[in-house]
DNA sequence: CTACTGTACCATATAACGCGGTACAGTAAA
DNA sequence: TTTACTGTACCGCGTTATATGGTACAGTAG
């Protein structure tokens, strides 16, 4: 059991669903430093897809710095590195809060509301992170 | 003046981020109910893109129930209306909480620097709507 | 040796994106 | 009415992104 499914026909992408999926499970904790991520071709065979859109999920991982890769051993869940400035984090996330906050608005949530769910969903991961 | 900019080479294709922009203009309160959008033609000119572009991300607002079209006067900033039910609006603003939450979480930040941040860009919004 | 790993290619097909052009209908002001 | 704007709908074209299928090679572990 893998937990991750994709969605074809989607606007999104399938390696990019791949890839929150994999950010989503190292996120929550289910996923911990040193596990391995499934094979590239068995991911592939159980997703019913390309073994190369699996390999450019992972390679997109890896370049995020969330999994190592050893060659004939296979891809693992990585130790947290920071690759970026601080300040270079927090402008990345501004990016992605900032069209967040603009549709929550638009579809007519409360600035209460989006707080709530937001909260909600850091709720949701493990308190395992130092 | 339009406070409009794109980015050529971005990977979000450009009627995407138009469509963001003008999201935000009408959730910050900067374009109010009524309000006309610059013409097809005249957006297009400035940003240097094509007026099909434009119209694309028109007609995604529209779709989105944000703008009014008015055939040979133009668009305008539309009244809210529910164009979704309460459940709806919630599980649409959630889908784009959780990778938002990954990300940040997998970049290093903490909960309550990101709910901070989520905080923050709520307060740049005006506080007009009724 | 064998069967698994990552990794790197290649060619191909399809779809998305953006451009340029054309066209037509509705609106408003000269 | 004429003119100059508006939205709107096409068409074809080129470029890029996505995904597929195949092949190949090197490293790892039993």
């Amino acid at each position: 059991m893998v937990a991750i499914h994709i969605t074809t026909g989607s606007n999104t992408p399938i390696f990019q669903q791949i890839v929150a999926q994999v950010r989503a499970a190292i996120a929550s904790g289910r996923w911990k430093v040193g596990d391995p991520l499934p094979s590239v071709r068995s991911l592939a065979k159980e997703l019913v897809v390309n073994h190369n859109t699996v390999a450019k999920a992972y390679k997109q991982l890896l370049q995020d710095g969330l999994i190592d890769s050893h060659q004939g051993r296979g891809y693992f869940v990585a130790k947290r590195r920071e690759i970026y400035t601080k300040a270079e984090r927090v402008r990345r996330v501004r990016k992605l809060v900032q069209p967040l906050v603009s549709e929550a608005i638009t579809l007519g949530l409360s600035s209460d509301e989006i707080v709530s769910l937001l909260k909600q969903e850091l709720g949701k991961l493990r308190q395992s992170d130092e």
